[in-house]
DNA sequence: GCAGACTGGTGATGGAGATCACACATCGCT
DNA sequence: AGCGATGTGTGATCTCCATCACCAGTCTGC
């Protein structure tokens, strides 16, 4: 998408606020073994069914986080801001990567090793505590996405629960009825568990009924709470 | 403060070797501060959505976790066997807990209070490694459920799938064609996303293709590969 | 400019499963 | 026995959505 002037010109390095809640040694010592990189977008870190080489650590851009069902369907699990760690379940429960994360947009991402990741736990309690609550959210927010997922289900409160979901990511931002849309029909359709015709339509049924505007890739939801009715309706 | 309670009726103790895989020392620690209690089946030792006491270990017995939708429908996310904390993520992310867990029969179970757990974590590396190797595990199993529930999306095959995931966990039992079925076709249902008379049309079919054969509560099949491949249909 | 890839709109059709509505088993209970 | 509560089998119907098919923008590089 639009976002190459980024990575040029960049003042704020969010790599300082990343660790701001561990104590600056153990920040340090996190800092001294990890390996920081800039991707471009698309560029697959691991993919489902690998064995955990490592976890990633986002500092800047975005990562989207699938997973793909036997039929070659996909389903997003969510998109991965900057200052989350991935692939920790992976690396400590010594399986394999249980999703793929590929970059959505230029990121800069840092890398540690397996090994490190488990030495540096065993040292620093609070670094060890620092995962695990990443870990916790990320068990949280996927049992989330598996209530809203299984038990709407209409397509209609699906996709309605996904653009409340946006807002509430909003409510700091300036205008708060507003989202950026930075994904595709098709994608949309991969974060709900429908068919890209199916969002179209929902789309083009939201519009009909004033519940959302579409300017350019800016979309305005005048009404939160008629789009909230839909859900559980 | 270990379990007195079990020397009632039960030969077998596995407290012993719940944290058999901990030092020693820690898992003397651990015990110190953990108050076990045995519970009939039916208690709900804590429901989505609570604010988070302390986490709940699992010694003896089975729980039911389960999420519901607004609708007042019920997905069961799996069944936790004896070894395994309840209720971690929810005290490490200091959010509510996630889902509700239920004895699903006469169960003897650990409690461990919010803070003690925070303060085992912090002083014993080991400790918090063994808690995050467990949340990891339930998130990965909790990504296998997605992926099993939204990506197939034929019943049978979700009925299928959930055969052979039992199949699995009795592959050290004596008869390991053979499984318990300790659920009625409504909880069933509960855990592949499907209503009560699917499952029923579902046994039904799978009866009349001899695929399982059903005596009493006992569930034998007789061919395992038959039923692997309505996986992946 | 044009070809080709990706995206988004929309109609027609079919099928899987939810739902409603029963009947029939078991149980445990007083 | 007789009674509820609970679990199960099965038919009829109906709704929602996946799928197929096709067209129209839009952006890319050449």
């Amino acid at each position: 998408m639009a976002t190459y002037a980024v990575s040029n010109a960049q003042k704020l390095a969010p790599a300082d606020n990343t660790f701001c809640d561990l104590p600056p040694a153990v920040a340090d010592a996190v800092e001294q073994l990890a390996l920081t990189t800039t991707y471009p977008t698309g560029v697959v870190l691991f993919a489902e069914g690998q064995a955990p080489r490592g976890v990633f650590i986002v500092r800047r851009g975005r990562v989207k986080l699938s997973i793909c069902g036997s039929d070659g369907r996909t389903l997003i699990l969510r998109l991965v801001e900057a200052g989350c760690p991935l692939g920790v379940a992976a690396v400590v429960s010594g399986r394999q990567y249980e999703a793929t994360a590929e970059t959505q947009e230029p990121s800069e991402i840092s890398f540690l090793r397996h090994s490190d990741l488990l030495r540096l736990m065993r040292l620093h309690g609070e670094f060890a505590l620092w995962v695990t609550q990443h870990i916790s959210q990320d068990y949280a927010s996927t049992c989330r996405e598996i209530r809203d997922l299984i038990l709407s289900d209409s397509a209609s409160e699906k996709l309605a629960r996904l653009l409340v979901g946006w807002l509430d990511q909003n409510t700091k931002s300036k205008n708060p009825s507003q989202v950026k849309l930075a994904l595709t029909h098709e994608e949309i359709g991969q974060m709900i568990g429908s068919s890209r015709e199916t969002v179209s339509r929902l789309f083009a049924g939201f519009k009909k009924q004033r519940l959302i505007q579409q300017s350019g890739s800016t979309l305005v939801i005048p009404n939160r709470v008629a789009l909230e009715s839909l859900i559980t309706a």
